[in-house]
DNA sequence: AAGCATATCCTACTTTTTAAGGATATTTTA
DNA sequence: TAAAATATCCTTAAAAAGTAGGATATGCTT
């Protein structure tokens, strides 16, 4: 069998020596380079096609979720497996949106890593346990909102209020409440502050 | 001259794997163990005793903030040097208060790992530049709450009301809604949605 | 195809509840 | 004892909850 080539993208040295000497002897494995930002990632994919990238969540220069979206739309083929110390159920539905293949928490072990890349290898889908579990609690709700409702949502998480709302988009305050109460609706809250904290939890904002 | 004991507290196995990967050759450095979590590396120091460890800032079962305080009262002769992703003046100042020699990123090259342990083995403190400019900018502007701002901090991030607070802590709400208040100011914002926003931001709920 | 039913969305008003902001007093802590 | 923290009241502004008209699109029926 081929040996799948790895490309890992991560700012913390150490994560990349850690992953490097876990796969030294592993010889499915290929790492074929690694990068500290999003810059020199993009630049070493223009000479190389890795089969799987480790991409870290959070990088200096751009976020991990914007990038996954700018390597997929380049390199279709290629299959990614988020990186991330977080648990959080925006992140993890952010990047399955943006075109991930894989979850993986920074303190998997060699066997989930390795688990994880012969699963996505094969156009399957890898989650780390917990992330799949806090995916399944409360990620299977996320409300479908209306454009309308998108648009105030927006506006509500930049702490407007109904009177701001309905003068910016030339309706009546009343209005704006009426969409807000809708929102609270989908949500299943019943104030705002929790909307916030929901709607950001989802990834909406 | 003697090789250093090193030991090493961090949840995330890759980390430990790259920093042992990373000072596999380094005749100075001598790893003698490492530990995931608090309890696990409070058993180990009954065993043994390292020159240096290496406690990361986030751990699963105890803060490595209050495991610093412990470690150095239990066995004040051990140097801890901080691991940690953020560069966080609160973080930073804790450590330091708590008996932490050093604070070194996870994005430290090896010659930063080795430059720190020789510096703190020196009796002398050693801090990531990063750090030590963080520091001296006190630019992070994170409030200081009281107690009970904490606590009301808390029940608002639930979606309590004033009412409700006031009920589950037998104060008046027009009381919790000063609390409230003192909070909107201490964020500098102007209502309770941005302020769960921004609370969240900071890490404190 | 015309007419009807259904679903979704946007809009608006009213009443009740909650929050924001100001002024101040009491208790706790350094 | 001075400063900080906690407590309370009152007034006004804003949000939540209830109710509802009207637009538009889709599918179904005859």
């Amino acid at each position: 069998m081929k040996s799948v080539k790895l490309f890992i993208v991560d700012d913390h040295y150490m994560i990349i020596e850690g992953i490097v000497s876990l796969m030294k002897n592993e010889t499915a494995i290929n790492i074929i380079g690694h990068a500290q930002n999003a810059q020199s990632c993009m630049t070493f994919l223009q000479r190389m096609l890795p089969d799987v990238i480790f991409l870290d969540i959070n990088l200096p220069d751009k976020s991990g979720i914007d990038i996954c979206k700018e390597i997929k739309t380049l390199y279709p083929t290629i299959k990614i497996i988020a990186l991330s110390t977080f648990n959080q159920n925006s992140y993890i539905l952010k990047m399955l949106d943006n075109g991930a293949s894989g979850y993986l928490l920074k303190n998997a072990t060699k066997e989930e890593m390795l688990e994880a890349i012969q699963t996505v290898i094969q156009h399957k889908q890898y989650l780390a346990k917990e992330a799949a579990e806090s995916i399944k609690e409360n990620g299977t709700n996320k409300p479908i909102l209306t454009r309308r409702e998108k648009e105030i949502l927006q506006l509500l998480a930049q702490g407007l209020t109904s009177n701001d709302i309905g003068k910016q988009l030339f309706i009546s305050p009343t209005t704006v409440d009426t969409h807000r109460k809708h929102l609270l609706e989908k949500f299943k809250v019943n104030n705002t502050p929790i909307l916030i904290k929901m709607a950001t939890e989802f990834g909406l904002i």
